[in-house]
DNA sequence: TATGAATGAGGGTTCATTCAT
DNA sequence: CATGAATGAACCCTCATTCAT
C-alpha cells in the first residue's frame, strides 16, 4: 500500500492514460494496462476519474485548454501580421512536438468518440485567429488580396497535416521556420523576390 | 439462404467492413454489425476473410492499390512540373473525396494497427513522385530554388491534412484548384506577379 | 459446442436463474453460477436475455401471469361466497407450494428491486377478488357484517405469511383445509358453531 | 475529527446500518454509504464491527433480544388467555411498526444470509410462548377445541404476512384490535356472538 | 456456400477491507 | 480513536471465433 499524495497519484494516472490512449486509441486502450503504467491499482483510478470516459475526456479538455491559452497568449503581442502568423505557427508546432501524444489522440479519436459536435466546434475556433491575422494582414499591404476565410481554412489544415505527420512520422521534420517561410512566400504581396 | 455468387458476397462484405471500420475504428468495429450490413450470417464473413484482422488488411491494401494506381496514372502524362503538381493534388483530392471512409480509417489507424511499418514505408512513397515533380519543376525554371525534399514533405503532410479536414469536417470544403493555387504561388518563381 | 434448441436453452437458464435468484436474491446471484446450472456458457445467458435484470424481470413477470390466469381461473366457478373463499386460498396456496423459489424471490424482493411501484400494484390488485367475495357473502349472509376491505387486508396478509412460512421453514405445513376453515369460522354468521 | 465516545459512534453507526440494508438488502448494501450516513469515516467503522458481516449479526441479534424481551415482558401478567393472545399480537405489532427497518430486513434475509439455522430456531422458539397461550385458552374454555400447535402456527404466520404487508406497502394499516378479534372470533368457543 | 447458437477470454467497474498517517 | 487512499478479487457484460447443421 504506497501512501502517495492523492495530486502526485492523479498526475501519474494522467500521463499513463496519455501514453496508452494515445497508442492504442480510446477503444483499445485497457484500463488495466494504464493501471501498471502509473503504477497504481485498477480501482486507484477509480478513486480519481469516474470512468473511462471520464479519464479520457478530462485528459482531452485539460490539453485542449492549455494549447488555447498558448495560443492566446503569443497573440496579442506581435505588431506586423506576418509575424503574427509566424507566432501561431510556431505556437502550434511547438505545443504538439511537445505533446505528440495528445495530438495523436485527438486526432485519432476526432469524430468518432463522444463530444463529436465539441470537437468540431473546437477545430472550427482555430480557424478564426487566424482568418483574423490574414485580414490584418491584407490590409496592412503585407499580404496579397485573397479570400481570407478560404486561405486560413488552408493553413488550418495544413498546420495540421505537418503536425500529424510529425507525430506519425519520426522521420519528417517541419521546423516553424521553414513552414512560415512556406506559407509566406505565397502570401507576401510582392511574391518573395526580396526573400533569398 | 441467399444464394450469392461467392465474388457478389465478398463484395458486399468489404463494402459493409469499410463502412463500419471507417465510422468506428477498428477496435470498436463489430463484427456482428458488418454481417447485418453485407446482409450476411456471421460465419458467412469467416468464409472469405480468416479474422478480423485479415479483413482489415485486404480491405486497406485494396483501396492503398487503386490509390497508387490512380496517381501512376496521370504522373507520367504531363508536361511541365505545374502541370503534374496540379494533377497529383488533384487525383489525391478526387480520390480522397469519393473515398472518405478509406481516408478516415487510414489517418484513425495509421500507426495503431498492425503493418506499423508497412504504412510508413507506403506515406514515405508517395512522397518520392513529388520530389521528382519538384526537382523537374526546379530544373525546368518552373520553381524557385528550394530543398526538394523538404518541400516534398510539406506538401504531402498539408495535403493530408486537407484531406483528413475534409473528411472529418463537411464545413471544409478546398477544391484541387484553389490547393494548387494556394502552393505554387509560394512555389513559382517569380513569386506570382503575373498570376491574379 | 453443445447444439441445443433455442427454446430448450432458455428453460434451463430460466430454471437456473429461478433457483440462483431465489436462493441468493438478486444482488447476490451470479451469472456465472445461473449459467453453469443451465449447463450452458455466460456468454449463451446473454444470447436470451439482455442482462441480468432483464432476466429476472422476466422471471418475476412469466410467474406473475401465470399465478394471475391461475386465480382468475377459478374464481368465476363457484357458488356460494364460502367457497368462492376456499378456491382462493386453495389456489394461492397450491401455487405457492408448487413455485416455492418464485414466492421467495418475490417476497424477498419486494419493495428493494426494480418496478417497485408495479409490484405494490399487483399485491394491491390481489386484494380486490377477495374483497368482492367478502361483500358477496356479507350480502348472501354468509358472512358476518364487516369492513370488506379492512378484512380483505388481513386475509391476505395472513395469506402471503402463511406462504412465506411454509417457504422458509419446512417444518411449517399449512393445508389449505386448515386454513380456511380457521379463517371461515371467524366468518360465518354464527360463529361456527355448526361446524365441527 | 470529531471526537465522541465510542458508545456514541457505535450506536450511530448500527442506526445507519440499520437503514441501509433494510432499504438495500445486506448484499447491495454498502459500507461507504453506511459510514457516509453514521457520519463517520469508513475506516472508523472497521474499529467498531469485525467486518460487514458481523455489524449485520449484531444488528439482527440485538433486535431480536430486544423483541424478545419486550415478548416476555407482557406474556406474564395477563389472567386470561385471551388477554394473553392480545397482549402478545399487540406487542409483536406494535414492535415491528417501532422497527419496520429491522422486521424488513430480518424477513428479506431470512433465509438467505448466514446463521440460516438460528434464525429458523428463532422463528420456531417464537411459537412456543403462542402455544401455550392457546393450550391455557383451551382448558380455561375460553378457546374451542383444536389442534393449538397448528393453530398457533397459522397464527404466527399470519402475525408474520400483516407484519410484512404493513411493512412493505405504506396503504396498508392493521391495528392489533382488529387483528386480534378475527382470530379471536374464530378461536372464541361461543363464535363471539357476545362480542360486538 | 451459408447459418447462428454457443463459447470463453478479456475488459470496465464495484466494493469490502487494510494500513500508514 | 479516526481517516481515507489504496488494493484486488469478483462481478457484469461484449464480441471474435467456431462448428454442427
Amino acid at each position: 500500500m504506497n501512501k502517495r499524495s492523492g495530486i502526485e497519484s492523479k498526475k501519474r494516472i494522467i500521463n499513463a492514460a496519455l501514453d496508452v490512449f494515445s497508442m492504442q486509441g480510446y477503444a483499445k486502450a485497457n484500463m488495466r494496462e494504464i493501471a501498471k503504467i502509473a503504477g497504481i491499482s485498477i480501482g486507484g483510478i477509480y478513486l480519481y476519474f469516474k470512468n473511462k470516459e471520464e479519464l479520457y475526456k478530462s485528459l482531452i479538455n485539460d490539453r485542449r485548454r492549455d494549447l488555447f491559452n498558448n495560443v492566446a497568449a503569443t497573440s496579442g503581442k506581435s505588431i506586423s501580421a506576418t509575424e503574427s502568423l509566424s507566432n501561431f505557427l510556431t505556437t502550434y508546432l511547438e505545443y504538439a512536438l511537445k505533446h505528440k501524444e495528445f495530438i495523436l489522440l485527438h486526432i485519432r479519436e476526432h469524430g468518432f468518440s463522444f463530444d463529436i459536435d465539441k470537437k468540431r466546434e473546437f477545430f472550427r475556433q482555430q480557424i478564426k485567429p487566424l482568418e483574423k491575422i490574414i485580414i490584418k494582414g491584407i490590409h496592412s499591404g503585407e499580404f496579397r488580396k485573397c479570400n481570407a476565410k478560404d486561405i486560413a481554412k488552408i493553413i488550418m489544415a495544413s498546420l495540421r497535416g505537418v503536425i500529424l505527420s510529425m507525430a506519425l512520422d519520426d522521420d519528417v521534420v517541419i521546423t516553424p521556420k521553414i513552414l512560415t517561410e512556406f506559407i509566406l512566400i505565397g502570401l507576401l504581396k510582392n511574391g518573395g523576390e526580396g526573400k533569398k
